[in-house]
DNA sequence: AATCTGACTTAGG
DNA sequence: CCCTAAGCCAGAT
């Protein structure tokens, strides 16, 4: 048996810890994952996070709070829709008071 | 095996 | 914050 915990199923780990209305950076996550230089790999893996209920990659933006892959989410607002369903004010695929919403997964055990 | 790409980040201007 | 350049690493072709 393969061991689940690939370099993918860390990231949905963290990913699910994020509370409902907060939000957090892919750099954030990667740094908790202990590659902080692999920002791009967090995306990468909530490419393949699709078909992962438990995984809220619409909760999941780059640094400055943009939407960054709400353009592969269903339709074309969805994840700008479930933010806001959260109580996440998103304007122009930007979220609103984004440090306010931010969320640190490395502080999460707070 | 080599090259390209990407849901990013940081640094410098 | 905007722009350009570069680093980053794992997957896809």
């Amino acid at each position: 048996m393969k061991d689940e915990a690939n370099f993918f199923e860390r990231v949905y780990e963290i990913a699910r810890q994020i509370p409902e209305g907060k939000v957090t950076s892919y750099g954030a996550i990667a740094k908790a994952l202990g590659a902080a230089r692999s920002a791009r790999m967090v995306g990468w893996a909530m490419n393949a996070s699709h078909g992962r209920e438990d995984v809220p990659a619409h909760r999941v933006v780059n640094r400055i709070g943009v939407l960054s892959g709400k353009h592969h989410f269903e339709g074309t607002n969805l994840m700008q829709q479930l933010l806001e369903n959260e109580g996440v004010k998103v304007v122009d695929n930007q979220i609103v008071d984004f440090e306010k919403h931010f969320w640190r997964p490395e502080v999460s055990e707070q």
